[in-house]
RNA sequence: GGCCCCGUAGCUCAGUUGGAUAGAGCAACAGCCUUCUAAGCUGUGGGCCACUGGUUCGAAUCCAGUCGGGGUCACCA
């Protein structure tokens, strides 16, 4: 790489020089600002102390030695303290030519792969997928994506929450008020479904307890007295006792909530290498606490509840399983963590979880570490922060939930409207202009939620993300389809650049973004951050943008020039379309 | 109250390991369709980077504190 081979030769200038001997992480190489001339730009200040000159002395005299033992570098200017080095012509065509074919142009590609192992998703039974986790499911799945690119084994899993109460709740409800409505007999989708009668059974809950305390009871009374509640609680009894029309029950709507779950997951474009389900790993968690209860690391109260010290770390103590011997939501991720890590032993284990659960993980890990399971410290949090509406806080209970497939069908019927109010399918044909709407809405989504850093709680602004203008994922794709479209119509085969070009200013600009690609990869391959990724397409196909609608390729006088540009724009296009695909989004030939 | 996260233009967001005069999009205003696709491009206006101190050649970025917003501290998941 260019990078480290200038780091290098300032390192030997510095030490050639003033004999200071930096480290690597002493030298900042950066790209010079776009109002300056050069290519690269190195801040001389932390040298001047050696070299006791000033600082543009010393930037000049490292300028000069580089330029006399680097022969990429053809000229270098000084401002202030700052070193701008000017990078040769031939340099950057060598580096088109070099990369204009390269599909994989950016991916590591390595023999030896770590394995890495990440969960998304994690939705329950009980209701359909909401726009929460939308932002998780498209987060964890480019994540994947952009580790494969760094030349990880990604393994993907799901963990579907498929028992508890909130789970007996739907079906207890089904049964006294579904009078056997099926998918196929209602038309509903499997897990909306469920969801109906899971608000059904909150309808009636609310209904009764409003009721009981009418009649004067007080509300925490009525809440545990409410014979709905008492009916939940027992239907969950008789499932952990194996109870056969429970169980018959829970198997026949649980399926009918995941063929719902997978038809929004193949509509979103994500997959998993492997499904887990609590009903199936919740038991491993038990056997774990007691281990460690045998072996003194927990401890068992009198009421014969089991707890984890954590006093010594600063935090509470856990509980770990109930009085009553039931494990609780960290016993199931102890088990569930155990058993991963038994099957597919993975260098990292990254867990693709809302932010509200930031104690939760910190205390898993600790509990982990604590009984002697050291692989706990490859545990990775990617903490996410709450989708907001504009009209307040996502909350289930208000029924201000956007619901995930009401969502997507909306942006396809806006990106429908207005591809008709710009008249831009008017020569597709049915079925391709059927396919692009759902490709830009796709895509307008994706970006929308992906663009935003992953940390950081966001806003989900209904009107505004269906906006296809501005900042926005069609955009990109718009000017991806606009490459397409001008080489097609150049026709020509696209040959290697030989001639000596004068780059203007704007292209070499496009020419550098093409060259840090595989850092930005790299960089939001360690943050675990799609929205670098997003940024940087954003910054490309602006860029881009700027050029094209000033340059004429298709009738250039200069073959050369034409050439170049042709391979500028082939390249372009190939990398749009790369990093669009680290995000799972599609880039349409034409639009 | 303890702990965690956030605070950048009117709004939504960028800002790579601390670097030069703080960057986009939306909204507002002014231009640009005889070319390849105007879902676009060009330009103008808009900032106490919440506040105060510290670290140093240099701070939106690191540290401490204050103020605001959110989350969390369950025999819920």
């Amino acid at each position: 790489m260019l990078e480290s081979k200038l780091s290098q030769c300032v390192k030997e200038a510095v030490q050639s020089l003033y004999d200071l001997l930096l480290s690597e992480k002493d030298i900042t190489l950066q790209k010079t600002r776009k109002e300056f001339t050069g290519d690269f730009t190195i801040a001389v200040f932390p040298f001047v102390r050696a070299s006791k000159k000033s600082p543009e002395t010393t930037a000049s005299e490292i300028g000069e030695y580089i330029k006399n033992h680097l022969k990429e570098v053809t000229d270098f200017n000084v401002i202030k303290g700052f070193l701008n080095l000017e990078i040769s012509k031939s340099y950057w065509l060598n580096f088109l030519n070099n990369h204009q074919q390269d599909v994989s142009f950016g991916f590591t590609k390595t023999e030896e792969k770590e394995v890495v192992m990440i969960e998304y998703s994690s939705p329950n039974t009980n209701k359909p997928l909401h726009l929460g986790h939308i932002r998780n499911n498209l987060l964890g799945w480019s994540v994947a994506q952009i580790l494969k690119a760094n030349g990880k084994n990604v393994v993907k899993v799901n963990l579907v929450n498929d028992r508890g109460i909130h789970i007996c709740k739907s079906m207890l409800a089904w049964q006294k008020w579904g009078n056997g409505e099926t998918p196929t007999t209602s038309g509903l989708k499997g897990d909306h479904l469920a969801g109906k009668y899971y608000v059904l059974f909150n309808q009636h809950y609310l209904e009764e307890i409003a009721e009981m305390m009418t009649n004067g009871m007080e509300k925490e009374v009525a809440e545990k007295q409410s014979a709905l509640m008492l009916e939940a609680q027992e239907m969950l009894r008789k499932w952990e006792a194996k109870d056969e029309t429970i169980l018959h029950l829970w198997e026949t709507m649980n399926a009918w909530v995941y063929e719902g779950f997978d038809q929004t997951y193949r509509r979103m474009g994500i997959d998993f290498d492997k499904t887990y389900y609590e009903s199936a790993t919740y038991l491993s968690g038990k056997s774990i606490v007691e281990k460690g209860v045998s072996e003194g690391k927990l401890i068992r109260k009198a009421d014969q509840s089991v707890w984890a010290d954590l006093t010594a770390e600063g935090l509470d103590q856990k509980l770990l399983l109930r009085s009553d011997g039931t494990s609780v939501y960290m016993t199931q991720d102890l088990g569930t963590a155990h058993l991963r890590n038994e099957e597919y032993q993975p260098q990292q284990m990254i867990y693709v979880v809302g932010n509200e659960q930031n104690y939760h993980f910190d205390v898993l890990k600790l509990i982990l570490l604590k009984l002697g399971y050291n692989w706990a410290d490859s545990i990775h949090h990617l903490s996410y922060g709450m989708v907001e509406l504009p009209a307040g806080k996502m909350k289930s209970r208000e029924g201000t939930v956007v619901d995930a497939d009401d969502l997507m069908d909306e942006m396809e019927k806006t990106a429908y409207d207005k591809a008709l109010e710009l008249g831009k399918i008017d020569d597709f044909e049915s079925e391709e202009a059927r396919q692009l709407y759902a490709v830009i809405a796709m895509g307008a989504l994706k970006y929308f939620i992906l663009k935003v850093d992953p940390q950081k709680n966001m806003l989900f602004n209904p009107t505004e993300s269906i906006d296809f203008n501005g900042h926005t994922g069609p955009f990109i794709q718009y000017t991806h389809a606009r490459i397409k479209s001008l080489i097609k119509k150049a026709s020509d085969d696209i040959s290697p650049i030989v001639a000596n070009i004068d780059v203007l200013t704007k292209e070499k600009d496009i020419i550098r973004l093409l060259h840090e690609y595989p850092a930005i990869i790299k960089v939001a391959g360690e943050n675990r951050s799609p929205a670098l990724i997003a940024n940087y397409a954003f910054e490309l196909a602006k860029e881009y943008n700027g050029f094209y609608q000033e340059i004429t390729i298709l009738k250039e006088e200069n073959d050369d020039l034409r050439n170049f540009r042709l391979v500028l724009s082939a390249f372009t296009a190939n990398t749009i379309k790369s990093a669009m695909g680290l995000l799972g989004i599609e880039v349409p030939e034409r639009m």
